[in-house]
DNA sequence: CACAATACAATTTTTGTATTTTGTTACTTG
DNA sequence: CAAGTAACAAAATACAAAAATTGTATTGTG
């Protein structure tokens, strides 16, 4: 885990996230990124073994930094229902302020979501693994009822995808609308439901690609 | 609201959408539809504007076509919970059997949702007023707990949008995965939610463009 | 005069080609 | 041998010319 700044592979990558800051994804080829750092283009390749791969570890970054973000609100102490609505709320504020903060870099995110499902996979499992955590909790502390952990993880996470989804958070944005309101509705809805308990799943629950 | 197979515009479509089915979106033009049906490409926009007029109007009809699935169970007398849960459910089902049995077809549907965000955000008001219409009945009949029925059917919608929306149907389709139990799992939630009531906008509830 | 065909201008798409970019390999250098 | 360069083949991209498609205006016909 050493994430030194002198790491190459890391100043690769921060490098390209500067030119793609810049100049935007399409107009940033492997060349550019070696002649800013002052290298030969082949001497990325030792490092890279395409552009892709360049590309999609900047999405993991992107996503690694909002699985911590939410890692936060499992972690923390305090009743299950607020951690999991601040966590989702997070998330969302997360999503809004990066497309609009940093247009480029959310345009790469989700031209990478779209294109690489099994990266939105092991995201969303990682992201359901915490939801879990925080409802096993709301379980313990007699806040929420019984529940199947896993189906309700799951069905947490499909409810909150369209505050969260890179595309519908974009299109919600172009369209001038503000989600947080409904966010907060469904959030009362789902905790609603997770009180009353007793959730459980229509059958074996499978994993989901979305978000 | 005559809808003779000898209605022009009906003939233009129906031959739109044969052409569309067999060789694609992509590969049907304005002269391969006026050629099918023995006539000059310039008769056609006797009928439509543009090309896109055609288009629109397919993937309209395929959207009143669901409104219609869905207006059954707003009128079907059986408790609230139960036409919520099945109106749902088929539309999910609709959605994906389109997929399987009508790819073209789902995917012309799936690149006008994305391009044309004023007819989703039709259809999604469309839609949510049938929900609400569904919960408004359910409250009356002691079903549901109190509730900003604006709000909720708001948010009722949001929370399904990954079932319905054709670009995750098809990510989840091409994954291999079966949405159903997660969709019975987020169902049993949401109702918990309604039931126990108290459900309110976590401010004005504005109009979503996604779906 | 209603309706359809033809002719035509404006776009858009396609095609073939030149250029750039990617990715590999063989070769330096400290 | 770790890190890099230079040279090169393969692939992708950009571009310009040609072809098609779209949409409109004019003309023809029952």
């Amino acid at each position: 885990m050493e994430s030194h700044a002198s790491d190459p592979r890391d100043r690769i990558l921060e490098t390209a996230r500067d030119l793609i800051r810049r100049f935007g994804g399409a107009k940033t080829n492997v060349v550019d990124i070696a002649q800013a750092m002052g290298l030969s283009h082949s001497a990325i390749y030792r490092h890279f073994r395409s552009k892709a791969e360049i590309f999609d570890a900047l999405a993991a970054a992107t996503m690694a930094e909002e699985a911590a973000l939410a890692d936060a609100f499992v972690k923390a102490d305090a009743p299950a229902a607020e951690r999991l609505a601040a966590l989702v709320l997070t998330l969302h504020r997360s999503k809004r302020a990066k497309l609009a903060d940093d247009p480029e870099m959310h345009a790469l995110y989700r031209r990478i979501v779209e294109e690489r499902p099994d990266l939105i996979a092991d995201y969303a499992r990682r992201m359901t693994g915490l939801l879990r955590l925080i409802l096993a909790d709301g379980v313990a502390r007699g806040e929420f009822g019984t529940m199947d952990l896993d189906a309700a993880a799951g069905a947490v996470r499909d409810a909150f995808t369209v505050f969260i989804h890179p595309a519908h958070v974009e299109a919600a944005a172009k369209a001038g609308l503000d989600q947080e309101a409904g966010l907060q509705t469904v959030m009362g809805l789902v905790l609603g439901g997770l009180v009353a308990g007793s959730i459980q799943g229509g059958a074996v629950q499978e994993e989901r690609p979305d978000e």
